[in-house]
DNA sequence: GAGGGAAAGTACCAATTTCAACTAATTTAA
DNA sequence: TTAAATTAGTTGAAATTGGTACTTTCCCTC
């Protein structure tokens, strides 16, 4: 027998929807309309510029941004005719391919974070308290660890 | 002078999204595998169950539900073409119309909402503490209340 | 009670995302 | 050492989403 939600846990349940969807539409209206670009951009090329020669394996790329294979092909595409990435051939592996970050995409970066950071702070960081925004990330950090087993990114 | 985050609400924010994006994907999955529905169905099918004669003007579901207009016309016409919601026009307003649960609509909730329920207990309610899921969603309360002024739902 | 602006909703088009099929290279194992 | 199975990555078509323009109706003010 279903075992359902009480009122408060109902509550609990929508309030993070609602947060995280809100939060999400903000920052990406931010990004959009201030750097033409949107978080998924954001993302890749921070992912990009913390690494080593600033390159990536796709497929690592795909796991960090909990992406879909195909939807990241698409995306780094993208970025590609926008001149923020470029794709080298991986050597040791050679169905493989790197995402190199560009000077441009990284110029880019530099010019929209903080935007971003901004973004992050005031509309969630500076919202709560240190010690809340602890309790978030700790919670958030349970909830992905019982998570993370489970892959259904495989396309 | 933009102020950076530290390392670790760096991680915070990280595992914020994170578990949201498993959380959304895990449920998502679980719905589409077994009850062909998405989880944008199941909230527009859990809002309507819950009003009086079962029926929302398009715009108030549109809040609800954090969609833009567009993107709810699109969605209720697709369920429409499902035979799970039905339009009526409003006599009050006669711009507006109806968002109306047929019984098969009913019945499409009643079989999908154990699947879940089930989910997000297992996946989330289940892996905090009680006071941990409470501050999660007293924290989420307050990112929501600080990010709601913003309409940038427009269109 | 007429005109102008705002609101509700849809429709169309462009962008993104998903899904499934596909190529090519690597690994495994007989 | 070769055949089968797996893995990396891309592609193209279909589905979803987002932006904007458009129609109809309502509301307000004069």
């Amino acid at each position: 027998m279903t075992k359902w939600l009480s009122a408060d846990e109902q509550q609990s349940w929508r309030s993070f929807i609602t947060a995280w969807t809100l939060l999400n539409h903000q920052l990406n209206d931010d990004l959009q309309s201030r750097h033409g670009m949107t978080i998924a951009d954001y993302e890749i090329l921070v992912r990009l510029s913390e690494t080593e020669g600033r390159r990536i394996r796709m497929s690592e790329l795909a796991e960090a941004t909990l992406a879909s294979r195909s939807r990241l092909s698409h995306q780094v595409g993208r970025m590609e005719t926008a001149g923020l990435v470029t794709r080298e051939e991986c050597t040791e592996d050679r169905r493989g391919s790197f995402a190199v970050l560009t000077d441009a995409g990284w110029q880019a970066l530099v010019a929209a974070a903080p935007t971003h950071v901004t973004g992050v702070r005031t509309n969630l960081v500076d919202v709560l308290s240190k010690s809340e925004f602890k309790a978030l990330g700790d919670a958030c950090q349970k909830v992905t660890a019982a998570n993370d087993q489970v892959s259904f990114y495989g396309a």
